[in-house]
DNA sequence: AGTATAAATGTGACCGGTCACAATAGCGCT
DNA sequence: AGCGCTATTGTGACCGGTCACATTTATACT
C-alpha cells in the first residue's frame, strides 16, 4: 500500500508560469513577492488543491511542523489500567491541537519511561526519527535535566510544564504556591485551624511548591505547621489511605485535609467514611486536581482547577514562535481557579 | 531555531565500509544480506546512535511510519468544555501508541468537524501534509463515505472504529448488537419487563446496532417493544433530561432505562432524583459507556465497558500490516464486558 | 538619461533516505 | 576450468520541498 503524492509545488509553479521558489515564497509568507503574483499563486493553490508535504519541507528546510508532547508511561498506564481516566491527556490533546492547527502544525504524543536513563534513550530515538520543532515535557520529565540537556544539544526548543525557571525554555505553569496558599486560606476562612496536607512526591516540583504555599498560608494566619500533618504520599490511593487512616483514627485529628491529587483525595474520602466521619461536617477536604471523579463523587469536592489546556496551548505557541526564530523563552503562568463544592461547605459544628 | 541532523545512513555506511543501500537493507530487514554484515551494521548503528529520519524515509520510500487518528472536534470540544473528560481519547492514545511503538510507528491525533464536507476538506489537508500510512476513523466519521472514498482514492489504508463491513477496510468493533441484547437480558433477569431505551443518534451506526439488540432481546423474552419507550437523544444531557422527565413523571413508567452513553445516563439519574425515584429500588439504570463518572457516581452504574484500547490497538496493527503490503482488511470484534454495579442491584420491590 | 539600490524572480544544489537496476561474488555442477 | 544461477553489494537518480546565490526588473536619486 503506497501513498501516492498529489499536486506538487512544481505543478502550481507551472500553472501560474512562475518558478517553484516563488510559490515557496508565497507559502512561507516570504518577502519580496508582488501582491498580484501572490494572489495568483494563492488562487492556483486553492484551485489545484495543493497542500505542501511536511516531510519534504522538513528535508532541506529547518522546520518539521511537528510538536512532540511527552507523557510519563507508568503514570498514564496506571491511570488507564485502573479505569480512572487521564483527564490530563485529554486536556493536553485539546489545548495543544487547537493551537497547533492555527499555525499549520501537528502534534505527536509519545509515552516515555520514568527512569531517567531510559527516558533519555527513548527521547533521543523519537527526536531523531521525527526531528520535531519543539518538545513539551510534562511532570515528572520537566524536571529531568538529562532530557533538557539532550534537547539543548540537539537544538530543539523545549517547553516544560510545571517549571518556572524560563531562560531559554518555554516554561508554562500554574501558580502552584499561590494555589497552595489559596486552598489553605479557603479552609482557614471556613473556620479550620487543624489543616493537614497530604503531599504527592517531592520529586515533583509542583508538589514542593504547593506544600510551600500551604506552609506560608499557615504562617500568615498565625497557625503552627505540624510536621506530622504533612503526609508523604506518592499520588497513589493505597499509600494515601494508610496516612489518612493514621490521621483520622484518633481524637487529635485534623478538621481538614488537602490532597495533592484526586486519587489521594478519594483515599481520604473512603477512609473518612470507614471511620465514620462525615464530609464536610466532620472533615473538610480539598483536591488539587479537578478531574471528573472529583466533580462527581459524593460529596462533590472543592478542588483547584489546573488550566492544563491553556498551559499546553501556550507551550505550543512558544515552541512555534521559537522555531520561527523568535526569542520565545520565558515563564507563562496560567491562572488557576478554586472550584468550591460541597466537601468544604460551611459546617454547623464549626461555626 | 534549526534542528540539526545527527548521524546519517552515510555515516554508518562509511563506518562499516559498505554502501548506504546495504545499511538500508539491514534497517528494513531486506533479504540477501550476509549475516556477518548484518551484525556488523547493527553494531555500528548501535554504537554511533544512528536513528533513521522519518521524513527522509517518507520521501522516496512509500512508508511514512505515521498513523493518523481522527476524532470529532465538536464531541471532543463539548466533553472538554463541559468538564467531563474524554475517556475515549485517553484509551485511544494508550492503545494506539503502545501498538505503534512496537513497530516503530508514531501516532498523530487530529480533530475534524462533524459536517461531512468540512470533514472531507480537513482530512484531505492533513493527509496531504502528513501522508500517513494509515488513518483511523472514529464515530461518527467511520460512517462518512466521503472520507473513506477520499482515503481509497489516495491509496491510504483506513481503519474504521465501530463498523463491521470489512472488505478492504480494517474494521474494529465491539459486538454492539450483542451488548444491547446482553444489557436487556440482564435487566429482564433482574425481573424487569418495562424497559425503556434512550438512544443516541441514528447517525451513529453503533447506536443503531445497540438498539437493534435491545429490540431482539425483548422479542426473545416475549416482551413487546413500546415505540414510545425508545427515546430519541443526541448523546447530550439536556435532551436526555427532557425524555427522562416525560417517561418518569407518570404512573405508566418504565422500571428500567438503558442509556446509550454516560451523559444521558446521568441525565436519567438526575431526573430520577428530582422526581423522587430511588435507584435501583424504583428504577434500574444501565449506561453504555463506562467512564470514570459512571463508576464514581451515586449509585455507581452498571455499564458496558467498551474495549476501546484493544480496538485501537488492533486497528493500528491492521493498518501497519496493510502498509507492509499484507492483505489486512477484515473485521475484528473485541469482547465487551458488562460491569454490574449498584444501579441494577436486585431491589426488594421487584422480587 | 544614467547609475545605484532595492525589489522581484529564477537556478542548481541539496536534505537523507529508498528505488530500480547494474555489477560483482559465491556456489553447484558438468 | 567453465558455465549458469543465485546471493550479495553498489550506483545514480529521485522524492518534494528549501537554501544560497545569481539574475532580472523596478524604483530612486543625482
Amino acid at each position: 500500500m503506497a501513498s501516492k503524492q498529489g499536486v506538487t509545488i512544481r505543478d502550481v509553479a507551472r500553472d501560474v508560469g512562475m518558478s517553484r521558489q516563488t510559490v515557496s515564497r508565497v507559502l512561507n509568507n516570504g518577502p519580496n513577492v508582488k501582491p498580484s503574483v501572490r494572489d495568483k499563486v494563492n488562487e492556483a493553490i486553492e484551485r489545484l488543491g495543493y497542500v505542501p508535504n511536511i516531510s519534504a519541507r522538513r528535508m532541506r528546510g529547518s522546520r518539521s511542523y511537528l510538536i512532540l508532547a511527552i507523557n510519563d508511561r507508568q503514570r498514564t498506564y496506571d491511570n488507564w489500567r485502573a479505569g480512572r481516566g487521564n483527564d490530563w491527556v485529554d486536556q493536553m490533546l485539546f489545548g495543544g491541537m487547537t493551537e497547533c492547527e492555527k499555525h499549520g502544525y501537528h502534534m505527536v504524543f509519545e509515552l516515555i519511561d520514568t527512569d531517567p536513563t531510559k527516558a533519555q534513550d527513548q527521547l533521543f530515538k523519537v527526536i531523531s526519527e521525527l526531528r520535531p520543532d519543539g518538545v513539551i515535557l510534562t511532570p515528572p520529565h520537566s524536571d529531568n535535566t538529562r532530557l533538557t540537556d539532550l534537547l539543548k544539544d540537539q537544538e530543539i526548543a523545549c517547553a516544560r510544564v510545571g517549571r518556572r525557571d524560563g531562560g531559554e525554555f518555554v516554561d508554562v505553569c500554574m501558580d502552584e504556591r499561590g494555589a497552595g496558599q489559596r486552598v489553605t486560606h479557603h479552609l482557614v476562612d471556613r473556620g479550620h485551624s487543624r489543616i493537614a496536607y497530604l503531599a504527592g512526591s517531592p520529586d515533583y516540583g509542583t508538589s514542593v511548591m504547593r506544600l510551600d504555599g500551604y506552609r506560608a498560608a499557615l504562617s500568615e494566619c498565625g497557625l503552627a505547621v505540624r510536621e506530622d500533618w504533612i503526609g508523604k504520599g506518592d499520588f497513589q490511593f493505597e499509600t494515601a489511605s494508610v496516612v489518612a487512616q493514621k490521621w483520622l483514627h484518633g481524637v487529635d485529628r485534623p478538621s481538614a485535609i488537602i490532597a495533592d491529587n484526586d486519587q489521594m483525595a478519594f483515599a481520604v474520602l473512603h477512609t473518612a467514611e470507614r471511620v465514620g466521619l462525615r464530609i464536610p461536617e466532620d472533615l473538610a477536604l480539598v483536591s488539587f486536581e479537578d478531574t471528573p471523579g472529583v466533580r462527581l463523587c459524593v460529596p462533590p469536592m472543592t478542588a483547584i482547577r489546573q488550566p492544563t489546556a491553556a498551559m499546553i496551548s501556550r507551550a505550543c505557541e512558544g515552541l512555534i514562535a521559537a522555531s520561527s526564530g523568535e526569542e520565545a523563552g520565558g515563564v507563562f503562568e496560567a491562572p488557576f481557579e478554586l472550584i468550591q463544592r460541597t466537601s468544604t461547605a460551611p459546617s454547623l459544628s464549626l461555626s
